[in-house]
DNA sequence: ACCTGAACACCGTTCAAGT
DNA sequence: ACCTGAACACCGTTCAAGT
């Protein structure tokens, strides 16, 4: 894939493309600055005109794997909050699986999967499906803690989530079984299963 | 702490004490074979002699900290199977809150909590709760991941968890509210909830 | 056996210079 | 504006040498 003669000058566009593809090659361990240089054919510094650095890039690389599943909206016509959530939660464990290693790094950002627009989104998500406000930001996040935990296990995992382990269960069971262990503790709490937290929200002193 | 001239020759156990107080300090990502060496008052090199290289200190610093949780049983006499995984995932939280970083590290790593006793010990305290054998593990995953996932989101908050944040929530809200949704989770599906896997595990196709 | 000193093979990134 | 070449300030780790 590396160029040996280049026609035009870079792109963000392309050097994102090309960060992508060797994430999808040989994982984050492998993603260096100098190895997305060498597969565009051209200097290491070059690719710093156009990224800040390489966390912005794989930020970057993020919001483009991402979009399938950030501008959607989550709740689909006909389905109840249980589907979509589960539709939604194995979407973004299935894509960041073609990316070994980088929703692990990922989880350690501040920010992601934090964005106003997908915050908003999320807690309205469980807004509409009858949580109040302050639950539905708690549910939000734990849903999300947990996929991006799975993904975070999964990493060492390699590039093959088809390979049985334990029992013969693969990481599809795994990933599965917790989602639907998510959809039912939510399920009991939206149903009026108590959650004391410490910290009272809710309530201005008088 | 840095010794400016040594009474004896190092042991495995100063070196990862030395590694524990660092992460403490500052947190993993300020740990460098170099700064733990400089804390013992000797050459990187000499660190080499007792540890084969840096993840195996990670292990073995793991070691100690998880000693608390991984000795203990896990189901004490007197407490149903929800309050006894409720104190345990939280001790785990507590505990690697207190190392920041470590736990976004180490939950890549393969073969971590799944140590031959320690799985034994989890799937043996989910089948005195009533779970069949494939569900007992899976829902030892399940809690296992779900709590390194919070921990992993943990990181990037720095080393204050009382830090409060939206809508004045604290990091100790959100792994109450995740742990709760774990365990009634778990609590449906030990009740009769179907989780429909992709994988045949019982069956063998007559 | 225990430790040092120098070095190797990398990183991300800065900086001055070329066109 | 776009890219190069050299260098800086780090890493983890190897290796030969000292005591």
């Amino acid at each position: 894939m590396t160029r040996s003669a280049r026609t035009h000058s870079l792109t963000r566009e392309e050097i994102v493309e090309a960060a992508l593809r060797l994430l999808r090659r040989d994982g984050l361990s492998k993603l260096t600055m100098r190895a997305v240089a060498s597969e565009m054919g051209v200097t290491p510094m070059a690719v710093y005109h156009y990224i800040d650095s390489k966390e912005d890039l794989l930020r970057l690389a993020y919001a483009e794997i991402s979009a399938p599943w950030g501008q959607a909206p989550l709740l689909l016509a006909g389905q109840d909050w249980e589907d979509s959530l589960r539709s939604f939660l194995m979407s973004i464990w299935e894509g960041l699986a073609q990316y070994p290693g980088l929703g692990a790094y990922l989880i350690e950002l501040p920010n992601i999967n934090v964005t106003p627009q997908g915050l908003a989104l999320g807690i309205r998500f469980f807004e509409d499906a009858g949580f109040p406000p302050v639950q539905a930001r708690l549910a939000w996040s734990f849903a999300l803690t947990y996929i991006h935990g799975r993904i975070s296990v999964d990493a060492h995992l390699g590039h093959k989530p088809e390979a049985p382990r334990l029992e013969g269960l693969r990481a599809h069971d795994y990933v599965t079984f917790g989602v639907e262990g998510v959809i039912l503790g939510l399920r009991a709490i939206q149903e009026g299963a108590d959650v004391v937290l410490t910290t009272r929200t809710r309530r201005s002193r008088g």
